[in-house]
DNA sequence: ACAGCTATTTAGAACCATTATAAAGTAGAG
DNA sequence: CTCTACTTTATAATGGTTCTAAATAGCTGT
């Protein structure tokens, strides 16, 4: 199994269910963005077992825990997630409601020159939004 | 009253509760960050009348429509408004939840080299997570 | 001032994404 | 194989936000 060591490497006991979700997630060529509810559907359309809703919140919280997935901060009902992990921005397309892509090099450096006492940087993510 | 051309130039009536949102909003030295629930609490400490829950929803939605207020992009359960409606970015303090401006002269000027066809951008936010 | 019209407020219900619960099932250690 | 801790599951609960529809209030024209 192509996620076994993955998986017990980071104290995820591989069960069937974490299996087939890392095969929906991390199997692609291309990185994505989803919402739980997508992620949902695309379980349905792709696998014949069932896994409970609860059981994707479970796994997807795991796998974000574990930096095998990330958060998108965005306004929304709904949180999105990103399989690309890497530190990267988004283009967010307001008529739509699509996340794009954007590579640390469309964005160039940014330099923070600002320090809050007793605090240091974990992430820096730009949004930019998109209209008509 | 302070607040009743502002209203009336936008075409919404100045009702005694838009008035008394008004002014704990607007009548403050400096801008500031708040959530539905923070406002409400504000609204009852510093006013005597009771305003309802959903005129306040209402009431937030119809200035930030207006462009009074506006929405700040992160991954919460509730939504983070903002007072301070200029283009600017954010420190956001992971361990206690709190937003902290960052003026654009903090972050210097973000080039976006990309171009996604047909749309323009509208904004350009920053958001910078900080941890211990 | 008054009538008539429309916008607004309100209490409460509904909505719905997410989290909690607790019982049944399963993986891995020994 | 046994034991234990971890995991899955159905289902209930939670909680922020939105909807509903009836009451109220601002505004325009007279
Ligand atoms: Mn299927
Ligand atoms: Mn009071
Ligand atoms: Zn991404
Ligand atoms: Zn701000």
């Amino acid at each position: 199994m192509k996620y076994l060591d993955k998986l017990r490497n980071s104290g995820l006991r591989p069960t069937k269910q974490r299996l087939q979700i890392c095969e929906i997630l991390f199997d692609t060529e291309k990185t994505f963005h989803f919402t739980i509810n997508e992620l949902d559907k695309k379980i349905k359309d792709k696998i014949d077992d069932k896994i409970s809703l609860a059981t994707i919140y479970n796994t997807v919280h795991a796998f974000e825990k574990k930096g095998y997935l990330k958060q998108i901060p965005i306004n929304s009902n709904q949180i999105y997630f990103d399989t690309n992990v890497t530190g990267h921005h988004h283009f967010y397309d307001l008529k739509d409601g699509k996340l794009i892509d954007l590579e640390n090099s469309d964005v160039g450096p940014i330099n923070i020159k600002r320090k809050i006492n007793g605090k240091k940087i974990k992430s820096i993510e730009v949004l930019v939004k998109l209209e008509e």
